[in-house]
DNA sequence: CATGCGGGCATCGTATACGATCTCAGATCC
DNA sequence: GGATCTGAGATCGTATACGATGCCCGCATG
C-alpha cells in the first residue's frame, strides 16, 4: 500500500538523503513502469548493486518490495525478473480496474468541483487533439491523467492504492503498445465527456459509477488486438 | 500480490527448505494477523532474529515485505512497528471491500455450483449457531470463512489479491473487537441467506453485487461501536 | 549421434561487522 | 524549576565475505 505516501515521504523529507534502498526502488520501478526493463529481463543483485554504488543488500530490499506489488518475480535460488504479464492477468487487471475505478468516482460523485471538471475536461480535448495528430503515446498517457484526474478526488486512499497498483501492472504493458484502435480511442473520448456531463448532471453515483465500468471493460480490446496480432 | 499463492509455493515445495526471510515473514505475519503483536507493538530486528536463530538481513527483508503489505510501518532509522489502524483507514478497508466483494461475487454469479451454496449455507448455519452460544469469536471466524467462500469463487485472481489484504488489515483489528452488535450479527446471518437465495435463484450479477456490498456497508457499526464505546 | 554425468561458474542467501543515527537520561546553565 | 546540552546505549543501514545452490557446457559412454 501508500506507494504515492512512501514516495512522497521520501522526497518530503528534503534534507534527509534517502536510503540506498529506497533509491534502488525507485530507480528499478521507474525502469520497469517506463518500459525500460521489460517483461522477463533478468534483475542481477550484483550488476544492478554495482551501477547503483552500492551493495546488494538494499537491492534485495528493492527487489522484494517491487515483488510484493507484482512488478517482478523472484524465485529462490534462481532470481528475479521483471514479471511477465499474460493475456489473462491483463483481463483480471483490467477488469479489477472498471470495479474499483468505478467505485472510486461513484464515492466522489458529490464531491467534484466545477474546476475538478473543467480539468478533466481540458485533458479530455487535449486527447482528442493527439488523437487528430495521431501520437498514441500522448494519448495513452492523458488517459491515464483523465482517469486518475477522477479517481484522486475520491476520499477513499486504500481504493486509491488499489488502482495505483492496477496503473502500474498496465504501465509495462502500454509501454509496447504504441499501436491501438483509433475507433476505440475515439469512442474513449466522447465516453470520457459522457462521464463528465453525469457528474456534472449530479447524477445518481450508482450510474455514473456503471458508466465508468463500462467505459474501462470496453477498453481492453485494443489492447489484445495488439498482443495478438495473429488474432484479427 | 499473489501472497495465497507464495505461501502456496514455500509449503508446496515440500522438500526444499523454505528460506529465513520466508520463515520470518510467516511468523511475523501469523503473529500480526492473530493479534500477538497489537497494533503499535515495536518491532525489533535483532531480537526477532535472535528469537528466529538468524541475522538481521532476512527479518528486515520479511518486515519490508509486510510494510508492503500494510501491516507494518517502517520508518528510516528508527524501527518497525505493527501499523496502527484508525477510524478512517477501517471504514476505507470496510468500504474497498464492499465492492471488491461485490465485484467479485457478481463475477461469480453465474459461476456457483450447488455445493458452492451448500457449503456457505452450512457456515451460515454454524453462525447461527455460535450467535445463539454467544461465541463472537467464533462467530467471527465463521464470518470471513463464509465470506470467502462466496468470493473464491470468482475467477479474478486479481481482485482476488484485494480481498486478501482487505481481511488481512481487519485482521489485526477484528483481534480486538469480541463483542458485538448482536442485533446487527443476527442480521448479517440473515442477509447471508438473503444472498445465497439471490444466487440460487440466478438473479441478475449487478442485483447480487449491490446486495453483498449493502451487506458489508452495513457491518462497520458493529466494529465502530466498539472502536468508540463512548460514542453511543 | 543421442544421452547422461561431472565440474566450473554465476548467482543467490545469510552471517558478521561496523559506522550512522536516534533516543533518553542525567548534567548543566539560566 | 525549567530548558537545553551532552554522552552512552540501543538500534538501524549497509558493506563485505563466504557457503549453498542452480545452470551450463564439455566429455564420456552406449
Amino acid at each position: 500500500m501508500s506507494e504515492r505516501r512512501a514516495r512522497a515521504d521520501a522526497e518530503g523529507g528534503s534534507t534527509a538523503a534517502p536510503s540506498k534502498s529506497q533509491r534502488a526502488y525507485e530507480l528499478l520501478h521507474d525502469r520497469i513502469v517506463d518500459g525500460t526493463y521489460s517483461p522477463g529481463y533478468r534483475l542481477v543483485l550484483d550488476a544492478i548493486g554495482r551501477e547503483l554504488d552500492m551493495s546488494v543488500v538494499p537491492v534485495r530490499e528493492a527487489i522484494r518490495r517491487l515483488e510484493a506489488e507484482g512488478l517482478v518475480t523472484f524465485e529462490r535460488n534462481i532470481g528475479a525478473r521483471v514479471a511477465e504479464i499474460d493475456e489473462l492477468q491483463y483481463h483480471d487487471t483490467m477488469e479489477t480496474l472498471s470495479f474499483v475505478e468505478g467505485a472510486a468516482v461513484s464515492l466522489a460523485a458529490g464531491l467534484y468541483s466545477k474546476r475538478d471538471v473543467d480539468e478533466a475536461r481540458a485533458i479530455n480535448e487535449r486527447m482528442r487533439a493527439s488523437l487528430a495528430a495521431f501520437d498514441p503515446v500522448q494519448f495513452t498517457s492523458l488517459n491515464e491523467a483523465f482517469h486518475r484526474r477522477l479517481t484522486d478526488v475520491s476520499p477513499n486512499a486504500v481504493i486509491g492504492d488499489v488502482i495505483d497498483t492496477c496503473w502500474k501492472r498496465l504501465a509495462r504493458l502500454r509501454q509496447s503498445t504504441f499501436s491501438f484502435v483509433p475507433n476505440r480511442a475515439l469512442a474513449s473520448v466522447d465516453e470520457h465527456e459522457a462521464i463528465l456531463g453525469l457528474i456534472e448532471d449530479g447524477a445518481d453515483p450508482r450510474r455514473i459509477e456503471l458508466a465508468v465500468r463500462a467505459h474501462r471493460l470496453a477498453t481492453p480490446d485494443a489492447y489484445l488486438q495488439r498482443i495478438h496480432p495473429s488474432d484479427h
